[in-house]
DNA sequence: TATGAATGAGAATTCATTCAT
DNA sequence: TATGAATGAATTCTCATTCAT
C-alpha cells in the first residue's frame, strides 16, 4: 500500500468517514446481538476502539445510530438483490433465483434479521423518517412486478399475482424459520440447522413458490 | 368476615393464585409491548396494581418472570389449536382451517408475536429449560402429520410433506406480515392493515399453501 | 428520649417523611452554594447520607428537587413574617419592623438570596408551576396594605403607596446589598459585611424607607 | 489577495481582533442567558461561527471568558455614566438622572443583570484578579461623593449621606424590581413589566431616593 | 490564525432487586 | 400474603478541553 505525504501518521486516526464507518460496524454488530434495547453504547464504543464521545459526536444518539444501522443493512441487500440481475433470466428462473438469494442471504446474514426484529418492536419509528428505506424498497417490487408481467405474457406465470404479497411471501418462508429457528429447535427437538436441514428448507421454499407462480 | 377454607378464591382479600394471574397478564402486556430489554418492573406493578416485591416473590426475577409469561401464551395458542379439532375434518380442509386460524389467532393476539420476537433475540434461551412448551408442542406436529397421511391415502393430498416445514410454512406467510406490518407498510408506502388488504392476505395464504399440499 | 416498640430500630432508617426532608435540607444547602445548574445530584445524597437513587424516588428530578426546596424556603419565610405580627404595631413601627426583619433574614439566610438569584436565571419557571407561592405570598402584600390603609387614616404615613412597591423596595434595599456583597466590596475595596458596615447598611435603610412613607 | 499592514481590519479574512470582539459577544449572550454554570462553549462557537478551539487559544478557559466578558460589561456601564457629565447638574437634578439612567440602562441591558447574577454566585470570584473592575468604579463613587458635597454646601440636598450606601440603593432598587421580575410578576400575579407599571417603578424609586437626599 | 477530530471525567437518570416490617 | 423504603450497579448522555494539521 502506498503511503503518501497525505496518509495519516496513524491509519486509525482523524479520518472521520472512517471512524463513522468503524462505528456502524460495531454498532451493527451489537444492535444484532442484543436489540436495541439491550445494545450498549459502552459496548459499541469498545467493539469500535474509539471514544464514546465520538459516537454522540456523529449520531446524535442510541435511536439515531440504530437508524442509520438500518438504513445501512436495507441498503446492502437491495444492493446485492440488483445485482442478482433478475430481469435478464426468464421468470419462473427470477423467480426462483430471488428465493434462493433471499435465503441465503438471510442465512449469511443474521444480523439483518435481528435488526428487523428490533425494528418491528418499535414499529418501525426508525422507518417513518427515513424516506431513504422506501426509496430502496420501491425498485425491487418494480422489478417483481415487470418479471410477472412478463412471465404472464409468455404463459409460464400464472396471472393475478401481487408482488408485494409474494416477496413477502418469499420473504415470510425464510425469515421465520431462521429467525424463530432456536425456539422451533427446542420446540421440535430437532436442529433446523444441519446443512441438511438448511437444504431440505430451501427445497421446500422453492417447491411451494414455484408451485403458486408458475402456471398450472 | 370470616374466610374459610370454603371461601371462593376471589372473594378473598389476599388470594394468591388471583395475584399470580393479575401479575403474568400485566407482565405479558409489558413484554408484548416493549420486549424484555424494554420491560420495567415497575410498570409491571403498577399495571397489576400490586407490590413490585410481590412479583420478586412469585416469579423470582425478569426472565423467569418472562419465561412463565411465554410458557403461558405457548399454552393458550396450543389449547385453541386443539379446540379446532381437525382430525374431524377432511384433510384439505384441515390444512385450510389451520391457515385460516393461525391468521386469525396472529391477528387477535399481537401480543403472541411480540413475545416470540423477544424470544428469538434471546436466543430462545427461555425455552430450553422449559420442558412444558416441547410437550405442549409435539402433539399439533403429530395431528399434521396424521392429517397428511390421511390425505396421502385418500389421493387429496400429495406425498411427502414435512409436517414440520408446512407448519413452519403456515406460520411464516402469516408471521412475517404481520410482525413487519409497520415496516413494510413503510417501504411500501401502503396500509397492509386494512381490512380488505387483510383479507386479501388471507386469501394469498390459502391459495400458496393448498397449491402447495393439495395433489396435482 | 422514649423508645418504644414504634421506634425503629435505626432511627434514620425506613422514615419516608424524615428522609424527604433530609434530602431537601441537603438539597436546599447545595443549591445555595453551587446555584441550580451547578449543585450536583450526588453531592445531595452524600450530604443527606442517602442513597442518590431515593432522591429519584422522592423527587422524581433535578428541576422539581429545586421545584420543592424554593416552595420550602419562601414557606419559611413568609411564616416568620407572619409570627412577627405587624398588625398589632403602629404603622410607622410596622413598617421600620419590616425592614429590619428582611435584613436581618435575609442576614441569616444567606442560602435564600442564592436560591432566589438561582430562579430569577431560570426565569421563575419553578414558580409557574407553583400556586403555593403565589398563595403564600399574597397575604403579605394583604397585611402591607392593610398597614399602610391605617398609617393614612391616622394620619402618621403618606398616602397613595402602592404595597407592591413599597416592599420590593424594602426587599431591594437589602438584597442588593448582600447578594453582590463580594461583587462591591472588591469593586470598593471595602468590606461591606463587617459589624459596622452591616448595622450602618440597616441604618441606612431605615432611613431611606421611612424617610419615604412617614408623613411630612 | 495581498493582505499587508495597511490592509483595514475588516477586510481580512483572518482578524485576531474582530474574532476576538465577536467571541465575547457570543460569550456574552450566552452566558446572559443560561449564566455560568448552564453556558455551553460548543454553543458560544455556534453563535460566533467560529471554530471553538479559537476560544481556547484566545480566553484559555470557561472561567478567564466569563471573566473578560465581566469585564467588557462593567466598562461600558461606566462609561455611558461617565457620559452623563452628572457633574455639569445641579446636585439634586444629577441624583435623579443617576436614577433614571440606571432604571433605563438596567432596562435595555437585561444581560447586565444576568451576567452580576452570576458573578454573584461564584462569589466575585472572577473580580478578585481583576484589579481592572475596581479602577473603573471608583471614579463614580469619587463622582457621587462629589456631588453630594456640593449638594450638602448648597444646601440642596442634606449631609451625611455615604455615597457607596447611595449607589448601592439606587442599583438595588432596580436591581430586584428587574431581577427578580419572573418571580414576583408570579408571586404578585400582576405584570410587572408593562409600560404603565415600568413608568410606575421608575416614579416609585425617584420619590424614595430624591425622598431621601433632599434636605426637609 | 483557524479547524474538525477526538477524549476522559463526570453528570443525571434508570433499573432490577433487596430490606424491614 | 403484602408493602413502602432503600440500594448498588449501570446506562445514556454531556462537557470542557486537547490533538493534529
Amino acid at each position: 500500500m502506498l503511503v503518501t505525504d497525505k496518509t495519516p501518521p496513524d491509519e486509525r486516526l482523524r479520518d472521520a468517514g472512517r471512524s463513522q464507518n468503524t462505528i456502524l460496524a460495531a454498532a451493527r454488530d451489537e444492535f444484532a446481538q442484543y436489540g436495541l434495547g439491550g445494545a450498549r453504547m459502552d459496548r459499541i464504543a469498545q467493539r469500535a476502539s474509539l471514544n464514546k464521545r465520538l459516537i454522540y459526536y456523529y449520531f446524535a444518539d442510541k435511536e439515531k445510530l440504530f437508524q442509520a444501522v438500518l438504513e445501512q443493512a436495507y441498503q446492502h441487500i437491495r444492493q446485492e438483490e440488483r445485482a442478482l440481475n433478475l430481469l435478464g433470466l426468464k421468470p419462473a428462473e427470477a423467480i426462483g433465483k430471488l428465493v434462493e438469494f433471499t435465503w441465503n442471504y438471510y442465512l449469511a446474514h443474521p444480523e439483518f434479521l435481528t435488526l428487523l426484529n428490533s425494528a418491528n418492536l418499535h414499529k418501525a419509528r426508525h422507518l417513518d423518517d427515513s424516506t431513504q428505506v422506501r426509496e430502496m424498497n420501491s425498485p425491487l417490487i418494480e422489478t417483481l412486478a415487470e418479471i410477472l408481467e412478463r412471465g404472464r405474457k409468455d404463459g409460464s406465470l400464472r396471472g393475478g399475482i401481487d408482488p408485494v404479497q409474494l416477496y413477502v411471501s418469499i420473504a415470510g418462508l425464510a425469515y421465520f424459520y431462521l429467525s424463530n429457528n432456536h425456539t422451533l429447535s427446542a420446540i421440535f427437538g430437532r436442529d433446523l440447522m444441519s446443512p441438511k436441514a438448511r437444504s431440505q428448507r430451501l427445497h421446500h421454499m422453492r417447491e411451494v413458490i414455484l408451485g403458486y407462480v408458475l402456471s398450472a
